[in-house]
DNA sequence: CGCCTGTGAGTAACCAGTTTCTAACATTGC
DNA sequence: GCAATGTTAGAAACTGGTTACTCACAGGCG
């Protein structure tokens, strides 16, 4: 890197020096005025300097304000092209109080949802041409806020998925978010939209289908207990009339829902609601070891649709999410919002049930 | 729930009368001197004022300099405090000269394994409190380079996933993009560590176990053609002695997998090497689809060792790539940079074969 | 008792932009 | 011919921290 400084045509070597090194030297005290070159990455003072025109005129030129004289413009833009000038992000996010970057904090990466969400999010904000941060809070849901009130400090908003932070937490705290917008989660009287699920809705869909298909006894492979989405999906479950409803504790990924396999033939269950597709694709897996016919003996259903879900054997029935559409909206309620608008009032986003060919009339 | 933020204590409905918002008020206006309160959030300067020293002593004490008296310190911290005092992130930015961000660029946040290196990554990273800045650079190859030249000025270093950028464009770039990492890729002559897989290798023990299994002809799934990927695993393929080789466009999605089942029952491979694993399953759901036995008609084998792959049907066997340890290294190499050490040298990973179900004997 | 040294805190000069005034000049109107 | 108006572009005051100097004061030593 620093070799290259060397082979340039002759302009550089201004007299004495060259090597100059930590910005702000010592050279900078007696000839201050006129100094040979600062020799680090050019600044507007420097562009200014060999445009022969002030600061000023020069920030006017890169920001294209119309007031320059073409000609005047022109000149500062031959300076600037000829010393490789690029503005300062830093001073600049100082002196304008806008940093053009907005975070997302997740509680989880490798979760498809908020995979989906990361993805809508950063193709709309970078359409935008707004940066993105990524913060994964996979510790303890204090820390989620934490982080969260760390990356705020750096961006300009934020958009938090944190199933698992107490609504009391986040209320108390929504002034020092804001803006910010909430997605896979609703809190009441909180001073942001938010864009969440409808699970019970997904939950009723999933349960009309399998009882009309003649299912009485089910399986719920039971989420993460501290996840919001999980509770309820679970409430919703149990709310549901004449069912006979067995509860196994899983989680949210592949291995869980494969672990789970044996528990649900020993429960006698007819059909198997997993809390995610991953839960549902390892338990069809384990059920496949098991040589449990599916949908034959045994039906499973998913919940979110993740691109997997359509290439399980059997293709897995499942309940569709748009996580990446959660992603897209959410930045337009977060623009809306950093502009000084309503970010609008919450949505709740109606699931869709896929069926495939993992669900099947009850053995009888 | 809607429902429940209705019978709730009346909390809601704020009157909305207090909501007068808007940071910086006219107030500031004519008393600025000595006046009430800046209204805004407060600065340095404010906590300097109310606790009655300097702002190099508010500086000092914030960042925890031994140099001054405890009782002192004690008394600013009090004073910030009591103001809700938190150092602008901007200034600080300015001034230090560090951002205490580094941004990786991917091509495509869908894809397991980009993902498995911005959680890789995100984790170290976060670990040393340096914040992540990801974007995504789906557009053209052009727009891959200015796309991390763009967030290079907003952060402190980059890893670069850049699987289409042409060697010389990185070359040439390369001083303006350091410090940087490079994954996934090679490229020769250029100042920055990377951490790439061996795809040479990996293919060949995919090769060595399909023709130990009796398998001649063979067809490639080939991935996108700009893929620096696509094209090491295709010459490794091409080199591969005494093989009858099939090349099939095909993608690196499920669905373009899927959509090249019946190119590969047409063309009478008795073996498939897919790109991924994700066209490696979704060949798989399409061979069924088209009642191909696996492995029993045709052999399949994928590339990465994504999460799901022992979850399709057969299980797939794959080669296994350390993505996730790829983020972390990412990061550690990056993190020396930073410091002014060497990234040390280029590594190539070797990939591991795991054999599942997905490849048995060649039909006779 | 006076000089030297060390410590703690303040002053002011940065970091690199943006923006509000203001001044100089040209143009127009009466 | 002079005042009023309208451009440009510059000076200087911000944005909010950090830090190299400097200085005052206290204690140790000759």
């Amino acid at each position: 890197m620093k070799a290259s400084a060397q082979d340039r045509d002759g302009d550089d070597e201004r007299k004495e020096a060259g090597s100059g090194r930590a910005p702000g030297q010592a050279a900078g005290r007696i000839a201050g005025r006129r100094g040979p070159r600062p020799a680090g990455p050019a600044t507007i003072s420097s562009v200014a300097a060999a445009a022969g025109v002030s600061r000023a005129t020069v920030s006017r030129v890169m920001n294209g304000s119309p007031s320059v004289h073409p000609e005047l413009a022109a000149r500062v833009r031959a300076a600037a092209e000829a010393l490789d000038y690029e503005p300062s992000a830093a001073a600049r996010r100082l002196a304008l109080g806008r940093t053009g970057t907005v975070a997302l904090v997740v509680p989880d990466l490798s979760n498809p949802l908020f995979q989906n969400v990361l993805r809508g999010l950063s193709q709309a904000a970078g359409k935008a041409g707004c940066q993105l941060l990524v913060v994964e809070s996979d510790e303890d849901p204090e820390e989620e806020v934490v982080l969260a009130l760390e990356a705020r400090r750096n961006c300009d908003g934020l958009v938090l998925a944190s199933p698992r932070a107490p609504d009391g937490r986040l209320r108390e705290l929504s002034e020092r978010l804001a803006p910010f917008v909430l997605v896979y989660r609703e809190v009441a009287g909180l001073g942001a939209p938010s864009l969440s699920i409808d699970n019970r809705a997904g939950i009723g869909e999933i349960v009309a289908h399998l009882t009309a298909l003649g299912h009485r006894r089910l399986a719920y492979l039971a989420g993460p207990p501290a996840s919001a989405g999980n509770a309820e999906r679970l409430a919703a479950l149990r709310a549901a009339p004449g069912l006979e409803l067995t509860v196994l504790p899983c989680g949210s990924m592949f291995d869980h829902g494969h672990a789970a396999a044996a528990a649900v033939v020993e429960c006698g269950a007819s059909a198997v609601v997993g809390f995610n597709d991953m839960v549902a694709s390892g338990v069809l897996t384990g059920l496949r070891e098991l040589n449990v016919r599916v949908p034959g003996e045994v039906s499973v259903t998913g919940f979110d649709d993740i691109a997997f879900a359509r290439y399980t054997s059997p293709p897995l029935t499942t309940v569709s999410i748009p996580a990446n559409e959660l992603g897209r909206q959410a930045w337009e309620r977060l623009w809306a919002l950093m502009n000084g608008e309503s970010g609008g009032y919450n949505v709740r986003y109606q699931p869709r049930l896929l069926v495939r060919d993992s669900t099947g009339p009850a053995p009888s």
